[in-house]
DNA sequence: ACTGCTATTGGACGAATGCGCAATATCGTC
DNA sequence: GACGATATTGCGCATTCGTCCAATAGCAGT
């Protein structure tokens, strides 16, 4: 096969892990499998990652990354701490993607026997619950919400849209798309003291 | 090893993936894994069982089973909705064990593509929304709950406790196992319209 | 054109997996 | 106590896995 700068290689790599991911799941992308879509042979993947674990650590690492970047920079450039909550519902993967939250399963399920997949996981919910806190925190010094506990409110809002999008996800039944961004909306106006119907004006 | 009846030989199979699985996991649970837990050979498993996929799936299907069937005795023979409710947090799964709640991670990221696992997981899920919904819909009815949407609630309230546990058993940190209790009860005192503090009384 | 660096190859290795099968042990029945 | 049915054994087979390594091939700088 052609060679690549490392850089250049590195990509393809996990490209190609993603690729496989995508099809087979996190948890049964091997090692030859990832060099078959790259259509080359299997002693590449080692010469630029340690293991198995760490290719898959840094494919799940890059589509998160890039979807917290990206509702990152929504909420950044939202107008005040609501409309930055409602840009957070609106842009939160499993909303315009299933594959990439069934990459986030994955990821959970396998947290348990891949030390590199759940320090990724660990650190990007990390990155999500401060982004959600911080904004939770703006909001209460202005005067908009009514928190006692923004690191706690933070928690409980991730974790209401990450089981109801398992649900969505996993079983594809009873709780649509809709109902998840309607629901989780309504939860975070009780939970923050806000009019019912706030966050769906400024979504 | 003693020649058992086949039902009984059966349940000791499933009974010893189980004891494995609780160490290792579920998916990391072999055959030979599950017939020295018995103290037998390896070829019986396949003598009762016809791959190790059908005594993985009857093994979670009967944990998971037992589980919900243990919360829906304790909640029905509670005095009243709020005492349900209350009853619904203390058992369930991921308060007493965290292995358990690894089955169901597991299950949840093979669901996409594992038919009978999805099937189950599905099933098991419905069941234990309906168990609260019904809760739900009763205390509306004696006037102790305050809800416009008992199903929704359900989903709610169910979601946001696996999101919770769900932080607890694939990352270790920072959530502890009493977060997941008190932040879900509060929240069910809040979309539920309870005073603050009534579910921890009953429980 | 030559040379040094390294990207890439392709297979070997050992460990582990699920599964099948002939041989053996053990029970209930007559 | 002998016999038939079958529970149980113990190992072999073919695959697959992650990892490693010596050999090869291709590019950059002189």
């Amino acid at each position: 096969m052609a060679r690549l700068r490392p850089s250049d290689r590195r990509d393809a790599i996990v490209a190609a892990a993603l690729a496989v991911a995508r099809r087979k799941g996190l948890a049964a992308t091997t090692v030859r499998d990832v060099a078959a879509e790259m259509g080359t042979s299997s002693g590449l993947v080692h010469h630029y990652f340690e293991s198995m674990d760490e290719v898959l650590a840094v494919a799940f690492s890059r589509v998160a990354e890039a979807d917290l970047e990206r509702s990152a920079s929504e909420m950044a450039s939202s107008d005040g701490p609501v409309a930055a909550l409602a840009a957070f519902f609106r842009t939160y993967a499993p909303a315009d993607s299933d594959w990439a939250f069934q990459l986030w399963l994955d990821a959970w399920a396998e947290a348990a026997r891949r030390p590199a997949v759940q320090a990724t996981s660990r650190r990007l919910n990390l990155a999500w619950q401060g982004l959600l806190e911080g904004t939770i925190r703006a909001g209460v010094e202005a005067g908009v919400f009514v928190s006692a506990d923004p690191a706690g409110a933070a928690w409980r809002i991730l974790s209401l849209v990450d089981g109801l999008a398992l649900q969505v996800v996993a079983h594809g039944t009873t709780i649509g798309r809709d109902d998840v961004a309607r629901w989780a909306a309504s939860a975070a106006e009780l939970e923050l003291g806000m009019p019912p119907g706030t966050l769906a004006q400024s979504g």
